[in-house]
RNA sequence: GUGAUUGUAGCUCAGUCGGUUAGAGCGCCGGAUUGUGGUUCCGGAGGUCGCGGGUUCGAGCCCCGUCUUUCACCCCA
């Protein structure tokens, strides 16, 4: 007989940690209702056809690819084996385990073009998976929120995930984040600025680095991936907008970036989006216009969002933004959405760290019946009921065992009541209600405890 | 995929230079206490030293492989 263990990235989640969870769960999915989005839930699975292709080679590397069933390996060659996994691998497996939540949403709305009303706003909370090695903030199966609109080109939607943002962190406690701001038509802008067009995305992902690795590496990467001392010279100008006011940040870009047609755009549409922000009146904003922003995901083409919580050492907590032709891949060209994801595990993780999980976070049981005999418990039956039809959260101790074991019991499982029946409580009618935290008795009628014990824990909830 | 790192009781960790029967704290179970918890005291159970191989008279300790943990790179929530 063998332990048994956990796949590697995988983790189990205790009663404890479920209530944290779905904590954060509940208030993210509060927001999204409360922003007018429907729910949606796709399978687990999806055809590997529908996978391959949206997140570059990289991305291809990490999905998690299903062995079809039966006889695998009937159809295979021998040059099929030797042409390498890349060929051989759509023969033996058709399907994979979803790798995020955009993709197989823009394969619903192609699927359901015509029946979906535009602009069509959906919210989906759901594992992902990913096969790549766990480190810090990262698993290989996580939970990611999301919410998108597609169907309208409007910078509500950017201005909207921008509030939702912040309601959301808000409301989970966590105050101290910065939500940065960029436009991928401005990163265009700069490519072109600096004479090399087209060539975004290789300066993304380096300049996505620069607060990991500093100014000299970032320029280091990008010299090793061909980029002239000239084109070097002339991205000077980034590396002196950090930490800077959002208006200081517009105007030296739009000085810096004037020749350029796209970026031009790219910082009309962020400005606008601000604009909308501030008359919806949003306060205390922790948005930041971050040039050197870029993320990984090759599909975007408008604003591009990502949050980081200031306190902690861990990557992102959310991130989204626009892309124009999403569904394009799937053959409905020309449909615009915009969408922001919150990762709950990473989001978790910060809480933790800065201890920011209410105390009162989903209480479990609040009160214990403990009878002493058979006796008793014709009594507590009855008592179980009433305070369930009182939507008091209740158990009864399932075994006649000593009172201290039952009283353990309660100790151990955080329940702040316990009603005590013995012979004197059956004859008299008399219970006695017993609170854990004070230790202080008192004897009650069994119609008594639920209201007591609901204005009880409703005052404390008040301090 | 690349480079490191970790693994001993349920948990956190000791374990000397390779040498007798592998230890502690916490937790768990029982008792002191047959109607009252958190404290205290007493007693007890609990081990494939991750797994497989090798070196040796002898391996928790050394070597190889493998799995696992954690971390960095790549990339990302």
């Amino acid at each position: 007989m063998q332990k048994p263990t956990l796949p590697k990235g995988t983790r189990d989640f205790g009663p404890e940690q479920m209530r944290n969870r779905l904590f954060i769960f509940d208030t993210i999915r509060q927001t999204f209702k409360r922003f007018g989005f429907q729910p949606l839930e796709t399978p687990s699975l999806e055809n590997l056809s529908t996978l391959t292709g949206k997140y570059g080679d990289e991305g291809d590397q990490l999905l998690f690819k299903i062995l079809n069933s039966g006889d695998f390996a009937a159809d295979l060659t021998e040059t099929d084996l030797q042409a390498g996994p890349k060929k051989m691998t759509p023969k033996i497996a058709e399907k994979g385990l979803r790798y995020d939540l955009t993709v197989p949403f823009a394969r619903y709305v192609v699927m359901n073009r015509n029946t979906l009303t535009m602009p069509f706003r959906r919210y989906q909370m759901q594992p992902v998976w990913r096969a790549d090695r766990p480190q810090k903030g990262r698993y290989r199966e996580f939970y990611q929120c999301d919410a998108d609109v597609v169907g309208t080109d409007s910078l509500l939607c950017e201005a909207e995930i921008i509030l939702m943002i912040h309601e959301v962190f808000r409301n989970l406690g966590i105050t101290n984040f910065t939500v940065k701001i960029n436009n991928r038509k401005i990163l265009a802008g700069i490519a072109e600025v600096i004479g090399v067009p087209g060539e975004e995305a290789t300066l993304s992902v380096a300049i996505d680095k620069l607060d990991k690795i500093g100014k000299e590496k970032v320029l280091d990467e990008l010299r090793a991936r061909g980029f002239s001392e000239t084109a070097l010279y002339n991205l000077a100008p980034l590396f002196d907008f950090l930490n800077q006011e959002a208006d200081l940040v517009l105007d030296q870009l739009q000085t810096w970036l004037s020749a350029s047609d796209v970026a031009r755009r790219g910082l009309v549409e962020l400005t606008e989006t601000l604009q909308l922000v501030q008359q919806y009146g949003l306060a205390d904003s922790r948005v930041e216009i971050d040039p050197t922003l870029a993320r990984g995901l090759s599909y975007y083409t408008g604003a591009i969002f990502e949050v980081k919580a200031n306190d902690v050492s861990i990557g992102s907590v959310s991130g989204g933004g626009r892309y124009d032709n999403l569904t394009g891949a799937f053959g409905m060209p020309g449909l615009s959405g915009v969408g922001i994801s919150f990762g709950v595990d990473r989001i978790y993780d910060v809480m933790a760290e800065l201890n920011l999980f209410p105390a009162g976070a989903g209480q479990g049981t609040l009160v214990l019946i403990a009878p002493f005999d058979a006796e008793a418990r014709r009594v507590s039956l009855p008592l179980l009921n009433q305070l369930r039809a009182a939507q008091v959260a209740s158990e009864l101790y399932p075994d006649l065992v000593k009172v201290k074991k039952m009283l353990d019991y309660a100790n151990d499982k955080n329940i702040p009541y316990v009603v005590l029946i013995g012979s004197d409580e059956v004859q008299t009618g008399q219970l006695t209600l017993k609170n854990m935290n004070t230790g202080t008795q008192q004897k009650l009628l069994a119609e008594e405890i639920a209201a007591l014990v609901k204005k009880e824990t409703m005052a404390q909830a008040i301090d």
